[in-house]
Formats: C-alpha cells, structure tokens, sequence
DNA sequence: GGACCGCTATACATAATGCCCAGTGATTAC
DNA sequence: GTAATCACTGGGCATTATGTATAGCGGTCC
C-alpha cells in the first residue's frame, strides 16, 4: 500500500486536529469534500488507518510509572505466558523478538513500588525464567507516527 | 485523577466505536447527551484523553518491520542524541531508561535489509557507544488500553 | 437548611453527514 | 483512434448531530 500527498497531508491533518470533520478537512485540503470521503475510506479498509481510537494518558489514570520488561522464556511455554500476560492490566503490550527466544512487554505502575507488585505478577508464572526491567525515565519522543508518513508519502 | 464507571464505559465505547458521536454515545450509555459531553471535556481537559489521533498501521505504509533498540550514550551526549533521533521517521518513539544511563526506541524498516540501514542511520552519531537490537516476531498484545481503564474504574 | 454539583430533559439554530447525480480530464485497454 | 475506466469536482437533498442554553431534580457537604 502506498500513499500519496494528499493521504499524507489529510493524515497530518487528522493527527493535528482530530476532531475535525469530513467537510472541514476538504476545506483545508483545497479539495471536493468527496475526495476526502473517498481517501478515508480507502485509508481505513487499506489498514493505514486502525482506528481513532481515544488516546489514553496512563499517567492521567494514575498509572504515572512506565517500565519495559525482557522475559525469558522456558521453552514451549510461549502460549501460555502470552495468555498469561494478556490477563494482567498493567502490560500495555507485548512483543516476542528475536534474541533469546524472549519477550518484551510495556508495563505502567502507580509508583515505583506499585512497580514491584506488577512485576511480581508479571513473573510470578511458572514459564517465566527470568526477567530485566528497565524503568522508563523520560520519553523525549512519544510515540509519533507523522514523519514516517510524511516520508511514505514523499515529502 | 480518578475516573468513575460512566467514564470506564465512555472510554471502552469510544475504544470500540470510535466514530460514534456524543448522541449516539449517550444513548449507548442510558444518560443523557449533556452528561457525555461533560465526561468528555472533563476527561480531556483532564488529559486522561489526549486525542483521537488516527491509529496508523506502520505495516500498511510500507513498514512492516519492527524493532527496538538499547543504545548506550555517552556521558552528556544525551540532548544531542535525542534531537538526532528525533529526525529519523524510523523512530516510533524514544525513551530514557533506568539502567547504563540507556534508551530504549522503537524502530520501523521497509524489511529486515532496510532495518539495517536504519540502524545504521540510529547508531551513525558520535554521541552513542553501542546499541543492541530485538527484532519483533510477533505481536501478542497489541498497544491497549482498555484492561487498565477498567481497572481504574474499578471494575 | 442552604449552597453546590452532577444529571436529566428539552429546545432551537447551525452545521455536518450520507447519499445521490452529472460532468470533466487523464489513463488504460482494445 | 476510440471506448472504457477511474478519480475528482461541484451541486443538491433529507436526515442527523452539534453547540449552546434552559429549568428541574436529587444528592452531598457544612
């Protein structure tokens, strides 16, 4: 799938000012307010656009504390241990990477004590043979999405 | 900030529909359109929601490769490190982490070959000693939410 | 008891949406 | 070269949502 200018400048748009409407946006775009309809539409049943899911701060809910998790994994367990982890709140996501047949996995905390109790949870599960946890500190770039499109747009 | 079940359901529906427009929301819930509308200004100018940006899918743009990377930084090159990794569009996001005075980022590449050259792009700067990279297998858990907004409004 | 707060319920003007159509220019197929 | 296809334009129209305001009602805090 690749995208043009326009797909490019419409999702820009639609990161900048979210709750901005069809009509709105084809003002902005200098374009028929059908175009826009029509790029929508494409985008999202191409799967360039998941969703407009609301973006949710964890630190907002009380989850302030954010650590990502290297797990080592006993052999044959995998299934288990994603479903495993797929049950705890705290793990915003999970990853299985190369390496040393391991996982990774996002995990928010109400402190830093609060911190031990989720990886207790986390790693209290018999397939789990190790684990190393890094506690995010700062987040100078936020998950962001723009500039590769920008780039897959060709500009 | 706490947030009370009306907000958890909100939260959950707008996760789940995220087209859906205030009226229709309220009659989703059983409350009345006025009161969604507070929930949701609250919930914003709370910050608990940040926005509703369009969820694009680095896959469909044409990157269906990702990793993370653990970059070891010289001691005091850490601003200078951030503004260069904040000019890759291959960095999803960068963080600081507890650990070796590290960070921890999420790359994207057009294929394992060009994951290679973004690496080298990441890693080509004075400021950074050494990086280690995980290339994601599989996605089991997917970035969410959700699990955490019901637990935070308690139920 | 009084003040305050959140929710309900309703109203109304304005604006956006979904859907339709005819026309145009560019590209592709034959 | 001609026909067909495709994306975009620009317009119209009925339906629906939005922003904003109103008054009333039931709690809770002191």
């Amino acid at each position: 799938m690749a995208i043009d200018h326009l797909d490019g400048a419409l999702l820009e748009l639609l990161a900048r000012e979210p709750r901005i409407g069809v009509l709105e946006a084809s003002r902005r775009l200098g374009v028929a307010r059908g175009t826009v309809q029509a790029r929508l539409d494409r985008l999202q049943s191409n799967g360039v656009i998941r969703g407009f899911g609301p973006d949710v701060d964890p630190a907002a809910l009380g989850y302030p504390v954010t650590a990502f998790a290297t797990l080592e994994i006993k052999q044959g367990q995998g299934g288990d241990v994603r479903a495993h982890l797929a049950g705890v709140p705290e793990v915003l996501e999970l990853h299985t990477t190369t390496g040393h047949g391991d996982m990774l996995c996002r995990l928010v905390a109400r402190s830093n004590a609060d911190l031990q109790r989720v990886i207790d949870r986390v790693v209290g599960f018999d397939g789990i043979v190790r684990a190393s946890t890094a506690i995010v500190m700062e987040n100078p770039v936020p998950l962001r999405i723009i500039p590769l499109v920008q780039q897959a747009a060709g500009g």
